[in-house]
DNA sequence: AAGGTGACTGGCG
DNA sequence: TCGCCAGCCACCT
């Protein structure tokens, strides 16, 4: 009416920011369970946006160090590691992997219909 | 404010 | 099967 928009500004001391796309990602991959995997599509699709896996990476490629989210749970749809552009940290995560359990096979991939996990239905 | 970038994907040759 | 391509998205200059 008078308001066209309705804007969810958080204040400059806000003590719950509305969260950004990355914030979502990150309490989503927050949810994966130990020993259990999930694709970059299926993290942008459970989000709502069925076509930004892209931007889930560009997500999980911004975390810092010493942050408490398990970004190793999260792989490629083909069930591999993906290593582009990314330095030691992907031999970390497939460590990381290995030590909850998670079998890759000679060809680096791991069985997605074994490992993936599924957020439990609403 | 428009264009570039990238831890993705599915389709096609 | 394998590699290449264009499409798609959120962020960053």
């Amino acid at each position: 009416m008078h308001q066209p928009k309705r804007e969810i500004e958080p204040a400059a001391n806000a003590a719950q920011p509305v969260p950004s796309f990355y914030e979502r990602v990150y309490a989503f991959v927050r949810l994966v369970p130990r020993g259990s995997v999930i694709t970059y599509g299926n993290v942008a699709l459970y989000l709502g946006s069925p076509m930004a896996a892209r931007a889930v990476g560009y997500a999980l490629n911004a975390l810092q160090p010493g942050n408490d989210v398990p970004w190793w749970r999260v792989i490629n749809a083909q069930g591999a590691i993906v290593y582009k552009n990314r330095g030691t940290s992907a031999d970390l995560q497939r460590a990381l992997l290995e030590r909850e359990a998670v079998v890759f096979d000679s060809e680096g991939h791991a069985d997605l219909g074994r490992f993936r996990w599924w957020p439990p239905e609403v």
